[in-house]
DNA sequence: AATACGGGGCG
DNA sequence: CGCCCAGTATT
């Protein structure tokens, strides 16, 4: 009888695996949360950077629940999914108050708290905590639908429910840490989308996909839909070099992060301006239009820009502030690159 | 059970 | 340019 799964991830993992990230070293169950965090749907590769930075203003628990969110959210800009970097926030400051300061231990206590799900809750108990608990990251997906020559698309619950079951089975008792990077690592380096190095790997002798020459073709890819286009309009109003920012609400695209405000259906630019921002509008006119694309969607953005009149009123303090251009805090990227290129002095011929 | 969430990387 | 990536929360 051949060697187990396991064991053959575990000795592939001692020579050819990654024991260098940042998170590793140390491994402690804050580093792990973080890291799983930004990982979720973010490569390592950016990460890297990241985190690094992350931990240099935010090294434990307790400093993280004590900080400012507009700092945590300024921390996270440019990583995508801000409801990420909230909810690590939230559970901060509940592993302080609830939790003594230390993540919990068990699958139950991690799973209450906001942003950890099966799979982070079981990252962080087997690599932070040495517990046998499984993970089902997209690389385990990749690694099991190949190994069983699963077919079906790992987003359709049926196919999920028989990933993860092979996730538990083969899960083991020792070293499930060791296990939980192996598998990532093998799907993150040789058993890739495309490409991948099958003559390398410690599961070719028996796996299914490769038995029958169609690796490439497992997972099964995610049925295609054409996104919708929408459309926005967002108003840069300058007060010399400064640009009047409003804090968007939670949840939502890019929930938390301050952004430009958007005009309101229906409104002009200067109607907006009077009765949402409560200051008159001088020569507002729309520039070049650009277009970013989302996951579900594209967003054709017409960016208006005109200048500070009086203030007419008591405009929605608290999720408004003008920020020097120089000095913006965290800003979605095609938000921050259309202001980068605005003009210092807000020059028309 | 399906959908929303986002930016970067790569061929 | 299309597809994917160390998933979770919401509906």
């Amino acid at each position: 009888m051949a060697t187990g799964l396991a064991q053959r991830l575990l000795d592939w993992f001692q020579r050819h695996g990654r024991h260098d990230l940042p998170w590793q070293n140390p491994q402690t169950p804050y580093r792990v949360w973080v890291s799983e965090i930004m990982l979720q749907q973010t490569q390592v590769a950016t990460v890297l950077g990241y985190f690094e930075r992350f931990m240099r203003r935010f090294p434990d628990v307790q400093t993280l629940a004590q900080a400012p969110s507009d700092e945590v959210m300024q921390y996270w800009a440019g990583l995508g999914y801000y409801a990420r970097a909230r909810n690590m926030h939230a559970a901060a400051r509940r592993i302080v108050d609830e939790h003594g300061g230390e993540l919990p231990d068990n699958a139950e206590s991690l799973r209450a708290l906001p942003g950890i799900g099966e799979s982070t809750a079981g990252a962080i108990l087997s690599l932070a905590f040495g517990r046998p608990a499984a993970i089902l990251d997209g690389n385990c997906k990749r690694v099991y639908a190949r190994y069983f020559g699963e077919p079906g698309w790992p987003g359709e619950t049926r196919i999920a429910r028989r990933l993860w079951a092979y996730a538990r089975q083969h899960t083991p008792a020792d070293r499930p840490g060791d296990f939980a990077q192996a598998i990532m690592d093998l799907g993150a380096t040789l058993c890739t989308r495309k490409k991948p190095d099958c003559r390398r790997c410690p599961l070719n002798a028996d796996c299914r996909a490769l038995a029958e020459d169609a690796v490439e073709c497992y997972p099964y890819p995610r049925p295609k839909k054409q996104r919708p286009l929408r459309q926005a309009r967002l108003l840069a109003v300058m007060d010399d070099d400064r640009v009047l920012l409003e804090k968007r609400p939670p949840s939502g695209i890019w929930g938390s992060l301050w952004s430009l405000p958007e005009i309101g259906e229906g409104f002009t630019a200067e109607d907006h301006a009077r009765q949402m921002l409560g200051l008159q509008l001088e020569d507002a006119r729309p520039l070049e239009s650009f277009t970013h694309g989302f996951t579900h969607f594209e967003l054709q953005i017409t960016p208006w820009i005109g200048r500070k009149g009086q203030s007419a009123g008591v405009a929605d303090e608290g999720q408004l502030r003008w920020y020097s251009l120089a000095r913006l805090p965290g800003v979605p990227a095609p938000v921050a690159k259309f202001l980068a290129n605005l003009p210092t002095r807000n020059e028309s011929s």
